[in-house]
DNA sequence: ACGTTTTCCTGAGCGC
DNA sequence: TGCGCTCAGGAAAACG
């Protein structure tokens, strides 16, 4: 399940293998893999040949690469189970191969590989003048906990505006992008806060601690490759990752805390789960 | 307006 | 062997 330090997996590996090439051909292999682009198929490809990729961008989970000469970018979101994938063109097509992008150069091509279709690719414009051409379809989505312009202090006092939970603001897109229900949970038991706590009674040295274990969990994935539990994330040369051995909480149902030994816990929650250590993440009191 | 619920999708795993 | 059920969950749409 792709989020923050997978997805930044994959942008280095497209920076290094895919940026500074002209694409010759596009394939869309199954409509679903383009449906946010709202004018079909057809257009995505012709948006595409001819152009020249630029160097790759990631906000949160969304990554995108300017197309040389045109003000837009191509914008991907992997979603559950995307893949991007660089494969020499005489490799088997894979089952799920949604998109193929074959080059100019007639090297290795990128292919979008997606079994359960949640992710997707798109052409949008980019704010005129953005070096970065962040595509405009992303404007609602926050700087993410690694961007050095993530503003602390105004993400403590949004917290403190809402009448949420933790875990729901965390996973809040337009508040904190890139954290998804691994990296949630990981970062609520590093800063022993039960997923349950209302935003609005955080302290600011509380807000300080989850963002401070929001970034130390998600350094030490990406140090490691990111979190692979089967062969649904991979990096772009189809290698797992390998962070699923240090989760502290995620997965780990009944298994002792690493802090104070007491069985992790797993709560039915939203339609999915939360673990969580029922001793040092204690329930807040009132709701 | 804002917080919550539903919806989209496929394959693995399991009980019978 | 195979059937039906549950689970995995990002994010936008729909709902209240």
């Amino acid at each position: 399940m792709p989020e923050l330090p997978e997805v930044e997996v994959v942008r280095r590996g497209l920076e290094r293998w895919v940026s500074g090439r002209a694409i010759a051909e596009v394939q869309v292999l199954h409509p679903r893999a383009v449906r946010r682009h709202l004018a079909g198929p057809v257009d995505f490809a012709a948006r595409l040949t001819g152009r020249t990729l630029g160097p790759a961008h990631r906000r949160g989970k969304y990554l995108w690469l300017p197309l040389d000469g045109t003000g837009c970018s191509l914008l991907g979101h992997l979603g559950m189970s995307g893949q991007l994938l660089v494969q020499p063109p005489e490799a088997p097509d894979e089952t799920h191969l949604r998109v193929r992008l074959r080059f100019t150069d007639g090297g290795r091509e990128l292919r979008f590989v997606d079994q359960r279709t949640f992710g997707g690719l798109t052409v949008h414009p980019a704010e005129p003048g953005d070096p970065e051409a962040t595509p405009l379809a992303i404007a609602h989505i926050a700087r993410d906990p690694l961007d050095p312009r993530f503003d602390d202090e105004a993400f403590h006092t949004a917290l403190r505006g809402r009448r949420t939970i933790v875990k729901r603001a965390l996973l809040d897109q337009s508040l904190i992008s890139g954290v998804g229900n691994i990296y949630a949970d990981e970062a609520l038991w590093r800063a022993r806060l039960h997923y349950d706590r209302p935003t609005a009674t955080l302290t600011r040295p509380q807000t300080v601690l989850l963002l401070q274990s929001v970034r130390e969990v998600m350094a030490a994935a990406l140090a490691v490759g990111g979190t692979s539990f089967d062969s649904l994330y991979v990096n772009v040369n189809g290698e797992s990752g390998y962070f699923s051995r240090e989760l502290d909480a995620y997965g780990r149902r009944d298994e002792p805390c690493r802090r104070c030994g007491t069985p992790i816990r797993r709560d039915p929650w939203m339609n999915r789960s939360s673990y969580f250590c029922p001793h040092c993440q204690r329930r807040p009191r009132l709701r």
